[in-house]
DNA sequence: ATGTGAG
DNA sequence: ACTCACATA
């Protein structure tokens, strides 16, 4: 009833998981972005097959796979494995990069640099916190409630808190909780705010404030003028939760929700069939391309159903958009 | 300005 | 793919 594509098991997955680790592998540690990118590539091409690839030489002929991944997989399919991908597994520096890139605000880069500075755990991490910098503590601290999925129950109190505070300041204020939560299930993995009112006026940080002083923002990772990110914690609940709070002017408001909302195949899709209408859509506006490809200025849109009746895209409800 | 990281 | 924020230079 939901959906018609899913990324989930097509013929070729279990190869392309396989190329996607080497990816991880070649990006997080062995810092070879172009290698990392022709294993996403290849591993892209073969998700998007409708039959499964029966030999090295069935491969080669894709594009994005040339002699050594068609080699790889010509070697899975004799022998059940890839060594480069056993190689990988069993590489200390693999498993370290993947357990600090855990912490919010460690990426690869800063993993590597921790682990050849001898740090080479989160218990490691916990003696060293003088390395971090401000986001980086905020995640080392939260680690485990950061990895808790949260229950769409909480997502609804939440969600009620957020309005009730946003409507003392103005009670035309507009709110849209947007997310995996918007698309209906029944668990996500943080909560994305989007707020805007008619007149484009920007209570972005009267509303960070307003939700501190009320103890339910209880730290601040970063926050601009139209952007927050932050933690978070209802009275009589447990766990501290990621949230990004987001001022988005009038005009762009049901584009940003749109987009927000999600998913991101759903968004591709999206935005490859306003394309073959001649549109380009982003999370700002949508906007027609004139006959050189320049686009013009952004069209007015009030609500989300304007951007699927613009570009003639059956109107799908949030929860149809789970691709 | 540029690199890192998040989303 | 693209945007934003931050840190450092």
């Amino acid at each position: 009833m939901d959906s018609k594509r899913k990324p989930k098991s097509h013929p070729n997955e279990d190869i392309c998981d396989m190329l996607n680790e080497l990816a991880n592998y070649e990006n997080n540690v062995k810092r070879d972005v172009h290698r990392s990118r022709a294993y996403r590539k290849a591993a892209k091409t073969l998700s998007d097959l409708n039959y499964r690839v029966k030999s090295g030489e069935d491969a080669i002929k894709l594009p994005g796979i040339g002699k050594s991944i068609a080699a790889k997989i010509e070697e899975y399919l004799n022998t059940g494995e890839m060594k480069k991908l056993n190689a990988a597994r069993k590489d200390d520096h693999f498993a370290i990069i993947n357990d600090l890139t855990r912490v919010s605000g460690i990426g690869p880069v800063f993993a590597k640099e921790l682990m050849e500075s001898g740090i080479t755990s989160i218990e490691e991490l916990k003696k060293n916190i003088h390395l971090l910098n401000h986001h980086q503590k905020i995640g080392l601290k939260y680690l485990n409630d950061f990895e808790q999925k949260i229950p769409r129950s909480e997502m609804e109190q939440m969600e009620k808190f957020i309005k009730k505070v946003a409507k003392e300041i103005e009670k035309n204020i507009i709110i849209t909780i947007c997310g995996s939560y918007r698309r209906g299930l029944p668990e996500s993995g943080d909560i994305d705010v989007l707020i805007t009112d008619e007149n484009s006026h920007n209570y972005l940080n009267l509303l960070v404030e307003k939700l501190t002083n009320k103890g339910f923002i209880t730290d601040t990772i970063a926050q601009g003028d139209t952007k927050f990110m932050g933690v978070c914690k209802l009275q009589n609940f447990e766990k501290h939760r990621r949230i990004d709070i987001r001022f988005i002017p009038f005009n762009d408001y049901y584009c940003g929700v749109l987009y927000f909302t999600g998913s991101q195949m759903f968004n591709q899709e999206m935005r490859r069939h306003a394309l073959e209408q001649g549109y380009t859509l982003n999370e700002h506006s949508l906007r027609k391309l004139g006959s050189t490809g320049v686009p013009g200025e952004p069209l007015v849109v009030a609500s989300e159903r304007d951007i699927f009746e613009y570009i003639s895209f059956p109107y799908k409800e949030p929860s149809e958009r789970n691709w």
